[in-house]
DNA sequence: ATATAAAGTTAGATATCACTAACAAAATTA
DNA sequence: TAATTTTGTTAGTGATATCTAACTTTATAT
């Protein structure tokens, strides 16, 4: 059995792998807001469990167990903000907090049928890709706002770490998920942006909130 | 803060009161499968956050402020399955370790929204009153099927203590809570019950099975 | 190359929640 | 009333998950 915590961790392991699948113990500590002493030990003993490959000082690796059972989680949590969202009428900015718990119930039948009533949805309400029931997931060709060129038209396909400030924001600049954007201009003092979308021709945005934007191509038909 | 161990007590002890609101220490030791020695420990621990009231050798009291939070969970518990039951396609059999898991869930937004989507029920599926957001429990008018006497008519009102092995031998027997029921004869033997409902002339129900049956009486228009 | 800073570990403490073994009180039966 | 059973407590142990303080290793900067 894989406790609540040890669950967390392994999401975040999950989360923060960087391209080698490594995360550090100071980013994984920072992370999660737990002391480094105690996510060593953590990492030792989720090695013995065979969900980590961990050599002291060097960056922990999740085995393909541990892979697995992370991206399992992933996907009750993403589920359950989609189901929040899509079907009990909760803000995407209101979802993350209860995911946060419900992610941990011990019950495949609750999620597949969440799966189900959202007629098994790819993202969520995030723009987060949902792992499927393999722990497959497939990555859209998104980048960061930050990185378009001015003149370019694209579409706003998800946003990363999505705190409830950072969307309330976005809520008030009646920017969602599928909204398209044209990069009007960019400041190259401090790198602002401004942006025309819906009726509006020359929203401002911050650097630092562009590159908390994700966006893709649009579409041909 | 209340812990989720620490919640499941203050249920325990809620449901297990008797007329003056006491608990022994061994009856909630066997209902929780929990040992003797632990419990007492709880209760100590419960004793100093003001949730119960404790002295060594006496039977054990929820305080207002216990009976208030124990109320709030068994509400939770009971709008969730509730939930499941009505809005999601899960079997009465099937959702009681589900609520187990999500009443602990710290967020009253999603209890209020099950609420608001479900209209506001007053019993859960198997019949079980939900406590208002006060925590005031309308208590229905309800006897026990064992108590009914030959000729009677009833309806099947809720279950007791429901274990999934006897909802789904409910199932089997087409017995569903609204059920209207004639007892045709109770065995002077062993008490067993012989009934008639729906198509059924005379089926056979053992007094075990009887003595976990509640009925009301036929509303009158 | 050395000093400093950052990252990581070890050791030892604490809180929570469980257990067993041994004992004590209360209730029941003889 | 005395013996026995049931109920309940105390004492001591262990696992999990957290912390702080002190130390070590690795990386970075001078
Ligand atoms: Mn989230
Ligand atoms: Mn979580
Ligand atoms: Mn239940
Ligand atoms: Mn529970």
């Amino acid at each position: 059995m894989i406790s609540q915590t040890e669950e967390n961790y392994l999401k975040a392991l999950f989360i923060l792998a960087n391209e080698n699948g490594e995360t550090g113990v100071n980013e994984l500590s920072k992370f999660l807001g737990i002391k480094m002493p105690t996510v060593t030990s953590m990492m030792k003993s989720l090695a013995d469990k065979n969900l980590v490959r961990y050599i002291t000082y060097k960056p922990v690796i999740l085995t393909v167990t541990g892979k697995k059972e992370a991206a399992s989680i992933i996907r009750k949590h993403r589920l359950t903000e989609m189901y929040l969202v899509e079907k009990m009428g909760f803000g995407w900015d209101e979802v993350h907090e209860i995911a946060e718990q419900v992610e941990h119930v011990k019950s495949n039948a609750l999620f597949d049928k969440m799966d189900e009533a959202l007629d098994f949805p790819k993202f969520d309400p995030h723009g987060a890709p949902i792992p499927d029931k393999n722990g497959k997931i497939d990555f859209p060709d998104q980048r960061k706002l930050s990185e378009c060129k001015v003149g370019e038209t694209i579409q706003l396909s998800g946003v990363i770490h999505s705190s409830d400030v950072f969307l309330k924001f976005l809520n008030s600049k009646n920017l969602k998920l599928g909204t398209i954007l044209t990069v009007q201009l960019i400041e190259a003092f401090d790198g602002t942006r401004e942006l025309s979308y819906d009726e509006r021709t020359a929203e401002i945005l911050s650097e630092i909130a562009c590159e908390k934007l994700l966006v893709q191509n649009l579409k041909h038909i």
